[in-house]
DNA sequence: ACAAAAGTGTTGAGGGTACACCCATGC
DNA sequence: GCATGGGTGTACCCTCAACACTTTTGT
């Protein structure tokens, strides 16, 4: 690793943002580009990283700029790098995922982009750039993490229903439905759900709403790492 | 996205090798630095990546050129850019995790850097950089991807018995020890597994050898993918 | 009374776990 | 024959998966 001057690549951060509103499908946060490369066509928020801030704050902050959303749960997804990805010349994107229930976020327009809008993920427009791929990867990626990792939560209000969460999950894996008995069962049992009170005025019986337990489920995790494991392995088939 | 010259950051990729010659470790391929920062600590082997050059490929070249370790297995990990983590300016590095078996490759040492060697997982040196952080997110990474990928393979012979196969799982995992016959039973169960033969000269009943079958674990890939899902979720607690 | 969604009981099949045992080879 | 590691039979128990059923609200 020598230390003379390297031709450097440019550095942009990416973010694949996730929306859910109860219905039956997942929504895409996009902007329309304003300038040069791919003008007037539809690309994911991000920009360059300024020389110092982290990534993920550099996500945050042109999430922010470009769409007005902000303060949400946002992860590393993968860096893009292949040469010629992008015409202005070498630019590496590390995308990120992020997720956010639209009742807590206005859909915001104010805006550096021309235009910002909320897709459905499966009525997605061109998109600019090897945006198609980084969006392929982030629902493969959120399909997959959400079977083990809490994360869904970030997609419902506050308090809940178990039908409601359900719906989600049946949702963002895009399976019609599971059984409602096992899977009721099958999140109880964890523990990481908290009862809050029942709902109001429904025209049916009101169902129990439950929060997620995030210090419940921290010390869960903190018992597994230390434990034994339970299952030696699996490879999922 | 403005196309204004931005001020750029330099782009490197490092790669965490993982080794292992079927002992009770896992071994790390680290490389002492030559030069300018850090001189004279261990780091892992990477570098500036160039203009015309994938990510992946980058990360390959700069493995072979200070290790002469070449053609392994190799993935993207993560990518690490908290501004102050090279006192040489902001650089932005590429993670990425390697797997080889140590019986295929030599533990070369043709090299730009000073001096190569394997360490012993449990015991590395002090290291440059933020590099026990990205080794430890490797590690973590690579016991929970073992789990549900059979990635292991690639640390083993093209021909091996169950009996390595689950000393390398136990060494992965840092498990002392689990059940032989239901090892067996689920290995086997999944069909990723081909008889080759026999073991031949060993002072015991010889083993079975088997191989990975690749194009047995791709037709199952596929079949889960479109069949319908088995389980719905699971948060592994 | 009826519609609608919430919530429960139960049962059969299959996988996880554990323990005990037999088998083939070199020395 | 004995040590060594390979390989198998089986039994208990818990979870998964499926189906049928009861409960509570508003209209």
């Amino acid at each position: 690793m020598p230390t003379y001057e390297h031709p450097r690549p440019s550095v942009t951060v990416d973010v694949v943002v996730f929306g859910y509103d109860g219905g039956h499908d997942l929504k895409l946060l996009l902007i329309q580009r304003g300038s040069d490369p791919y003008q007037g066509q539809w690309a994911l928020p991000g920009g360059f990283v300024e020389m110092d801030e982290d990534l993920e704050a550099g996500a945050l902050r042109e999430l922010e700029e470009e769409t007005g959303v902000k303060d949400l749960f946002v992860e590393q997804l993968y860096t893009f790098g292949k040469p010629g990805r992008d015409p202005r010349g070498r630019v590496i994107s590390v995308a990120h995922y992020a997720l956010v229930n639209l009742s807590k976020h206005p859909a915001a327009a104010a805006s550096d982009a021309s235009e910002v809008a909320w897709f459905s993920l499966d009525k997605l427009p061109e998109l600019a750039f090897d945006h198609a791929e980084i969006i392929k990867l982030a629902t493969t990626r959120l399909r997959a993490k959400v079977r083990y990792q809490p994360i869904g939560f970030e997609l419902l209000p506050e308090e809940f229903t178990l039908g409601e969460l359900q719906a989600l999950y049946e949702t963002i894996l895009g399976v019609p439905e599971f059984n409602k008995r096992n899977f009721r069962t099958r999140i109880l049992r964890t523990g990481i759900l908290e009862e809050v009170g029942r709902q109001q005025n429904v025209a049916h019986r009101p169902a129990i709403l439950y929060r997620f337990n995030e210090a419940t489920y921290q010390q869960l995790v903190e018992q597994r790492d230390s434990g034994v494991l339970r299952r030696a392995l699996d490879f999922e088939i």
